[in-house]
DNA sequence: ATGAAAGCGCTAACAA
DNA sequence: TTGTTAGCGCTTTCAT
């Protein structure tokens, strides 16, 4: 009743490691230490190695990967969770992270947090569950005390473009910092000397960076940001608000330094709300990479992050940790590039 | 030696059912029975229940996923393999497709296939090895056959965007006929009576819908297309040379009708590099929504597909197939939407 | 150089 | 209403 029921084209059951020792007259242990490539260890023969790997071949085995993970507590599996899949910063950093995972046999479960602690806590129990190995994330607002606690339970994480403070897990990431130098660089080399700061919360170690960077190229020069606007929620509408409020006040031509994306995108519209001319009126360097941007309004010179080196080396690091028990705390930092424009 | 080297602060053991049952003085079956939720089947007193659930949640018990995977021979995973995560067509999808996973307690592994079979065929064998209950795919070119195979194993598969042809698998979809329709319609009512159709290759049933509904929209006029360049790679610099040879071409205004996101950047390029006017020259219309389109050189109307709920009806299609066994080969249409510009 | 046996945590057929 | 038992496919001690 029921076994057999297949509708006659049904696939042929699963060749076991059983079936193969079997046929062989062999025990399932020799076969799983030949096939799992433990026979030097065990120093099986030659000629039997020889013969489990050919009619393996043969037969068509494939290792039962829910056996072995079970067996193993081990999914072979681990988890991305960014912060929004839609911008194309992290749909690169999945592609990197996707490509990495697959050359090492894992298998890349992606989750979009959209900024809710909520979701992160789900990924979390994901790793608590075994469905996954590990978790790569970019770590939510209001989540800092789950990611420490789950660090302190020994689940292995890594953190990808920005870190919580103290906590002691790898993070891969652009060096903002020098991303910020670059951009200020370019400015000044072109003759900007007002050059205006739009960014997010200051407690956020990525905008307090980026700042940074701001400010420590322009003392070079003796400068001082002409206005720094440290937004709240840093959506695009509060960049267009806000940024519309100096466009009314500056009169003199000037520089913009955006922070992100997301900050680009509004400012952008409200440079063009107000109608000011691009670059002769206003300049405009933003960070992160934008696609198509020859085909806007305004020329935007951007901060370009290597996305997917961000992807690939966090996997490594993750693997590090999840096979060698590494629990290195080191930040990874990887250079940006200016896209001019 | 083996056990009990923790740290210290290793994370207690998890908790079994077989130790709620000791605790309790049950079997682990009944116990098992209760958590899973059959108890009425089974008739489990009320009182049991209640001191099984206590207990549980007391212990803070948590299913062992591997365990009940390899058991029941499921992972309570699903694979999306999608063309181009970096599209945000793409990525939409996927967000769509994570949500409605989620909600069914169903991981989403995501794999960006980049026009691959190789890599097509590597998503297949995670279904095949059972690291994922079933499979929804974009389909490459020349993985027909493989698909084809996949299916006729039994592999639970649901198409999304483009169908193989004679395939009796389902698939979802935007109506692209209806699709081109609104464009066609949105192109008329503004007085355009000349339209060159952009797209790609015919041997793509996207691409013939695509055609159809612009030819069927003109003819209920009276007319037919001006041109109809079908691409061979349909990228955007073949987009971009052969419009930029139209535009050389067409000397009074017309419009164009693009019919994908990277034709329409290339088109876009093309208008650009010729220095046409936009929209008095030339008018554009393109399938697929893109982002800050309002942030664009040129106005773009645009035929938005519902992404998300792609993803979701995709979903809910594979769950089906895994979970009830249907077989269901029906194309399942979503309306399109005209975003005019 | 190879094999026997135990067991990972869970489900389910069958007993009682 | 609850319990007994077997077994999923694999890895891993420990024998031989």
């Amino acid at each position: 009743m029921s076994e057999a029921d297949d509708g006659g084209i049904a696939p042929a059951r699963a060749v076991r490691m059983k079936d193969i020792a079997e046929h062989l007259g062999l025990s399932q242990t020799t076969v799983s230490h030949v096939l799992t490539g433990k026979h030097r260890k065990f120093r099986i023969s030659p000629a039997t190695v020889e013969r489990v790997w050919r009619l393996a071949e043969k037969l068509g085995y494939r290792a039962n990967v829910m056996a072995r993970a079970f067996r193993e507590r081990r999914s072979y599996a681990v988890c991305l969770a960014v912060e929004d899949l839609q911008n194309p910063f992290w749909a690169g950093i999945a592609i990197g992270a996707e490509r990495e995972a697959e050359e090492h046999g894992y298998a890349l479960v992606v989750t979009d947090l959209g900024g809710s602690a909520e979701r992160q806590r789900r990924a979390l129990q994901l790793v608590r569950d075994q469905r996954v190995d590990g978790l790569i994330v970019s770590p939510v607002r209001g989540g800092d005390s789950d990611l420490a606690t789950a660090h302190r339970h020994g689940l292995p994480l890594v953190q990808v473009d920005r870190a919580v403070a103290r906590l002691p897990v790898a993070c891969v990431r652009t060096d903002h910092e020098a991303g910020s130098v670059l951009a200020l660089r370019h400015l000044l080399e072109r003759g900007r000397r007002d050059v205006v700061y739009v960014g997010g919360p200051l407690d956020i170690p990525n905008y307090r960076q980026r700042l940074a960077g701001v400010r420590k190229e322009l003392r070079r020069h003796g400068l001082k940001p002409a206005d720094e606007l440290v937004l709240d929620d840093s959506s695009p509408a509060e960049a267009e608000r806000e940024v519309a409020r100096v466009l009314r006040r500056m009169r003199r031509p000037f520089a913009l330094f955006t922070a992100n994306y997301a900050l680009t995108v509004g400012t952008l519209r409200a440079i063009r709300a107000a109608g000011r001319v691009v670059p002769d009126d206003v300049e405009l360097v933003g960070f992160d990479d934008i696609p198509m941007a020859d085909l806007l309004l305004y020329p935007v010179t951007t901060v370009a992050q290597d996305v997917s080196s961000i992807g690939r080396e966090a996997v490594r690091l993750l693997l590090d940790v999840i096979r060698n028990g590494k629990r290195s705390a080191q930040h990874v930092l990887l250079p940006p590039r200016l896209v001019p424009r």
